[in-house]
DNA sequence: ATTAAAAATGCAACAGTGTTGCAATACAGG
DNA sequence: CCTGTATTGCAACACTGTTGCATTTTTAAT
C-alpha cells in the first residue's frame, strides 16, 4: 500500500498504518502514541506520518467538537463518503456505513458544493 | 435578553451580544476580539462571556475542521437545529436555513441518537 | 443612597494539540 | 557498498482555550 504511492517504506509508516488497519474505531493521535509507548515513536513523526497517509488517501481524518483529529484506515467499506457517529459520553468515534444522500439541500445562489460532513451524536452501546 | 436568563447585565455581555446580533456569519473568538481592538476587552473575559451566552442559549457555537469555534447569535430563523456551510477557501461559515430531513440513518444496535451535526463544504459566492 | 454579598472581570500562568527549522539518520537505486 | 534524498528526531514555537485568584462591578437589601 505504501510503496504504491511513491513514498519510502519506513518502519514508522508500516507500524502506524498496520495499527490503524487493525483498529475498528477512529482514534486520536494521543491514542496511537500510547499504543506505541514501549517502542519509542516521536510525536512529530507520528503527526507527519499521519499527514502523509491522509495525503495519499490511505487513511482519513475526522474532525470533532473536542477539536482533536481522529484517524481511520480507508478499508473497503470506508473508501466512499460516509457519516460518523460520536458518543457524547466516552468520545468514541465510529464510521457509519451510509451517508443519507439528501443531496438537495439548497445552497444560496452562487455557492458551489464540494463535500458534506455529517456527524451523528448520541450514546454508544456501552454508554447507553 | 441577558436579564431574562438571570445573569448580570454587564458591559462585556451587552457589547459582545450586540456584535453577534449584528453579524450575519458565524465568527471566531479571534475575529470578535479584533473588532474590539480599541476598547480593551480581555481574551479570557471574551471566552467566558461567549460560554455564558452559549449556556443560556443566546448564541450557538459551531465546530469546524480548522478546530476553531465560531459563534453566531440565535436569531429567529436559527433557533432550531440547522446545517452550516463552510467555504474551503476563505473559511467563512454561514448558517443554512434547513436541515435535510434526517431520514432514519440507521445506527448500530444499542446506540442512542441525540443530535446531528452537518456541515456542507464548498465555495462561497466570492470564492467560487 | 449605602452597604454587603455575589457575580463577573483582568491578569498571569498554564495545558493541549499541532507546527516549523534544522541537523542527523535511514531508505532506495545504482 | 555508496550516494542523494526522503524521513526522522529534537527543540522550540504558535495557537486556542482554560484555571486560580485577587480585584472590580453589579445587584439587592437595608
Amino acid at each position: 500500500m505504501i510503496r504504491s504511492h511513491g513514498g519510502r517504506v519506513t518502519d514508522s509508516r508500516k507500524r502506524i498504518l498496520a495499527l490503524l488497519l487493525s483498529e475498528k474505531n477512529a482514534i486520536t493521535h494521543r491514542e496511537i502514541e500510547s499504543r506505541f509507548s514501549n517502542d519509542q515513536l516521536d510525536r512529530v513523526t507520528l503527526y507527519r506520518v499521519l499527514q502523509w497517509l491522509v495525503d495519499n488517501g490511505l487513511i482519513h481524518k475526522i474532525t470533532s467538537d473536542d477539536h482533536v483529529w481522529r484517524y481511520h484506515a480507508n478499508q473497503d467499506a470506508y473508501r466512499h463518503q460516509h457519516a460518523h457517529f460520536k458518543c457524547t459520553k466516552c468520545a468514541k468515534v465510529v464510521c457509519l456505513e451510509d451517508m443519507p444522500s439528501d443531496r438537495k439541500l439548497s445552497l444560496p445562489a452562487g455557492y458551489r458544493f464540494q463535500t458534506i460532513e455529517l456527524t451523528v451524536k448520541g450514546l454508544c452501546e456501552h454508554c447507553a
